[in-house]
DNA sequence: TCTTTATGGCGAT
DNA sequence: TCGCCCTAAAGAT
């Protein structure tokens, strides 16, 4: 479930496990065998996360960049670990717990100034220190439309297909405005949004959007589960109706993503 | 036992 | 805009 709150949680569980303490580094699968085999038995000394990029830090060793991309999945388990498939990238082992990683588009060793450079390419972050002034400095002047920027890494690090489509429900949005038809109170509106959103994320471990007075209990309805776990209002909910207005919830092909809006309540 | 789909992103065209 | 990379679970047959 990689969106930007996975990572940072997942930043917080690795530190959480292995900080501080010698790790065993291995790659059954073999693709990373040369990192693996150079940091094996060192100490885990950081752990960060940008957007949907986490860092593991090995002092002067450098960093393991990794980038779970769409298929992409890290899990924990208590030691000992299991035999592991050739399907594991990267496996890190503690005396208690072992994490295994499987699929990502990325899981490298880099240096401290290729992992300026990932920084620098990625915008601002909800969930890091900051404002969302440098977004805002792009969107303003951008023709692209407000789906496709929210997108963007360049412009904003961290937001995936589901809370671009909820922040944009959220705020009654259309999706296809142009970033530069926005106002700077939507735009701080949508920035703040995130901020508690993706927060809410980080501490459940799943994505929750749907406000308390719209919940199907409030609302008089049976209990609902979306089967990616969380609560929300319409991602991947095409042609239900609309928790809040009741018209059917859209779906659209933009820029190979699948966008989900509500026609009748994103008219701003 | 297939085919499809998925919360991403890169590089070539 | 397109193809491609990576994996696993759900859905179709």
């Amino acid at each position: 479930m990689p969106e930007g709150h996975t990572i940072h949680r997942l930043a917080a569980d690795h530190w959480e496990r292995f900080g501080g303490r010698p790790v065993r580094v291995t790659s059954p699968q073999g693709k990373f065998a040369d990192g693996a085999a150079l940091l094996d038995g060192r100490p885990l000394e950081d752990s960060q996360a940008h957007g949907k990029h986490l860092f593991l830090g090995f002092g002067p060793l450098g960093w393991v960049h990794i980038h779970l991309g769409l298929f992409g999945k890290l899990g924990f388990g208590p030691a000992p670990a299991p035999p592991a498939g050739d399907t594991v990238r990267l496996r890190l082992a503690g005396d208690e717990h072992y994490a295994d990683l499987r699929g990502p588009t990325a899981c490298e060793l880099i240096t401290d100034e290729e992992k300026r450079a990932i920084h620098d390419r990625l915008g601002p972050d909800p969930l890091r220190p900051g404002t969302g002034d440098r977004a805002w400095e792009r969107i303003s002047r951008s023709r692209t439309s407000v789906a496709a920027l929210l997108m963007d890494q360049k412009v904003i690090a961290g937001v995936g297909n589901v809370y671009r489509a909820e922040v944009l429900f959220r705020q009654g949005i259309d999706p296809y405005r142009a970033g530069r038809g926005l106002t700077r109170a939507e735009w701080d509106a949508v920035w703040a949004d995130l901020v508690a959103l993706m927060r809410e994320g980080v501490r459940f471990n799943r994505i929750d959007t749907v406000r308390p007075e719209h919940t199907p209990e409030a609302m008089g309805r049976p209990p609902r589960v979306d089967d990616h776990g969380g609560e929300v209002y319409v991602y991947r909910r095409a042609g239900s109706p609309c928790l809040v207005c009741g018209t059917e919830v859209r779906t659209a092909d933009l820029g190979n993503r699948n966008l989900f809006w509500c026609p009748g309540c994103q008219t701003r």
